[in-house]
RNA sequence: GGCCCGUUGGUCAAGCGGUUAAGACUCCGCCCUUUCACGGCGGCAACAGGGGUUCGAGUCCCCUACGGGUCACCA
């Protein structure tokens, strides 16, 4: 075969080589230690909850060593694409603190950074292999494919197209040239050299930090390099562009991990130096007795979009993520309560190698810790900015009296035990209703004849202590024991304890069971509301 | 079916040949307390099963079971 003349007959007056674009985009300039890494996802505009989590690692691999994070749009399926979606996800991740260095419109001089934009580039690399005998075009078709399949089922072969299956490995150049003369739709595959060629290697090891070391059998299938539209498919794009933009770590979800010996033989025969791999298990999800992954059709929370929709606060949602991350961030975090996030010692090495499990009961725990955390005035303005979007009606409210809204948001804020009673925002109209009259729902108190009586002694202008005793000594007079121990003691004779009377007043006020400090909010909604909630109005 | 990976309480998980097998979430109880919370203390609850190796195994090896991934002109 002359494989010369077959490069020229696929690719005819390129002339480009692998050389120039070494020269092109030579090796980046980095402090010793410094690792490139970046995230490489479907312009499809959906944000899965996975991604995020994978950014993070990828993130924080880069910034801990002072390299660079950058984004690449793997738009090479054109069935995926979606307008826009780009600019979706660079605008869903920047919600959460992810930053990139080089991105489509931060070109740090190894773009562009969509890969369409990038065939000249790839069809350089794939003249030389068929010059080399590396790569010939296959113009097996859907129909010819699910034969061969259908073929191997039977013969218990192994899938894909390798060895005899490779019906248009050795076609002659008498047979290939009227075939591309005439505009026959092809791929390009790999020709899988002699395993003897291919360093004698009977197989292969991926060393990774979360997975440890994985021996695997060589690549032996004559995949698919580039598609008949002339754009390349995954493993072909990750050698490519992994190599010339200089990626020194690729964080990839672990379901790449069976596609491996491949990529290792790519870069092998690309004459590349093989980047190191961090495989990250996928975030999972409990199903009936058992879990499966997080599913973009079965489960809402998979989507970026559902923690905003929600009102997750973003710090919260990564708080959490970082514990599924590194299982000590939650100790770190205990002993650094003030602390970035940044000053948090990760390690892909302390990653678990199984998927853990999605567990929403624990998120919502770690975002009342992040909210507890918050000042009145940051959780206002986050509360207000989210109603805006989510809950116009609620937000006309907030933003009627501003200082009024911060007032509601400040009880028991600030002090070394904060209230916990917001995991998101969507849970803080039912938390605040009692504060706006709208949403009021007012509550039968058990003693009404009580509250009348408190109504008319109400003094705003008593201190809480003073307060209290007021209280104390009314529900003394109707019968309600003024010292919780006692009446645990004994409660003969009294109708309740003080505990009683003042759920009747809190019923009466606030329409509810629990609430918080009610002197608080008595102060804040004044004489006139307070007194008027007591007699029944 | 082939090839890989995984399996410690309901969940997240520590553990790296010798531990009373941490800690967190959930749930329950008690304490604190004017209430609601917060907080504190305590409780329930685990090494998938079977064989080895070893003085000794959650930790190393093998088998089985179960779970996951992958085997596209999708990434």
């Amino acid at each position: 075969m002359d494989w010369i003349k077959l490069s020229e007959l696929l690719y005819p007056g390129l002339t480009e080589t692998p050389d120039d674009l070494e020269r092109r985009y030579p090796p980046r300039k980095l402090p010793e230690g410094a690792a490139v890494t970046r995230l490489a996802p479907s312009p499809t505009g959906f944000i899965h909850i996975g991604n995020l989590y994978i950014a993070f690692v990828g993130e924080r691999v880069a910034r801990d060593s002072g390299g660079i994070y950058y984004l690449r749009i793997e738009d090479t399926d054109e069935k995926r694409a979606v307008e826009g979606g780009a600019e979706q996800i660079v605008r869903g991740l920047d919600d959460y603190g992810i930053r990139f260095d080089e991105c489509a419109d931060r070109d740090g001089g190894y773009g562009p950074y969509n890969q369409r934009a990038r065939a000249a580039i790839y069809h350089v690399y794939a003249k030389d292999m068929v010059r080399r005998g590396l790569a010939y075009p296959c113009f097996c078709s859907e129909d010819d494919l699910s034969a061969m399949r259908a073929a191997q089922e039977t013969e218990k072969a192994n899938f894909g197209y390798h060895g005899k299956w490779a019906k248009c490995r050795h076609l002659p150049l008498e047979t290939l040239t009227p075939l591309l003369q005439t505009g026959a739709p092809f791929v390009l595959r790999l020709h899988v050299p002699q395993l003897s060629t291919v360093n004698c290697q009977l197989s292969i090891v991926l060393t990774d930090p979360a997975k440890g070391r994985i021996e695997m059998p060589p690549n032996d299938i004559d995949h698919v390099l580039l598609k008949s539209d002339g754009i390349p498919t995954y493993h072909f794009a990750h050698a490519v562009d992994d190599h010339l933009m200089r990626t020194t770590h690729v964080v990839r979800g672990d379901e790449w991990i069976a596609t491996y010996p491949l990529h290792h033989m790519l870069f092998d025969l690309l004459g590349f130096e093989r980047p190191k791999y961090i495989h990250v298990a996928p975030l999972m999800k409990q199903d009936g007795g058992g879990k499966r992954k997080l599913s973009k059709r079965k489960d809402p929370e998979c989507a970026l979009s559902w923690y905003a929709a929600q009102g997750y606060p973003a710090d919260a949602v990564r708080e959490y993520l970082f514990t599924l991350m590194n299982s000590d961030f939650e100790d770190w975090r205990r002993a650094n309560p003030s602390s970035g996030i940044e000053a948090f010692p990760f390690s892909p090495k302390k990653m678990n190698a199984a998927g853990a499990l999605f567990d929403l009961q624990k998120l919502d725990d770690v975002s009342k810790n992040a909210v507890s955390r918050m000042t009145a005035e940051a959780v206002c303005a986050q509360l207000t900015e989210w109603a805006e979007r989510f809950d116009p009606t609620f937000h006309a409210l907030l933003t009627r009296d501003p200082a009024y809204t911060i007032k509601t948001l400040s009880i028991g804020r600030g002090g070394q035990k904060p209230r916990k009673d917001i995991a998101r925002w969507g849970e803080a109209k039912a938390y605040l209703s009692f504060f706006f009259d709208e949403l009021f729902v007012p509550a039968p108190p058990s003693d009404p004849d009580f509250c009348k009586a408190y109504a008319e002694i109400y003094d705003p202008a008593l201190p809480r202590d003073e307060w209290f005793a007021s209280v104390k000594a009314l529900g003394e007079a109707r019968g309600y024991c003024p010292d919780m121990k006692q009446y645990k003691a004994d409660s003969t004779g009294w109708k309740g304890s003080v505990a009683d009377a003042s759920a009747s007043l809190r019923a009466a006020v606030t329409g509810r069971e629990s609430s918080p400090d009610l002197w608080e909010v008595m102060q804040i909604l004044g004489k006139e509301r307070v007194t008027g909630r007591l007699n029944g109005g």
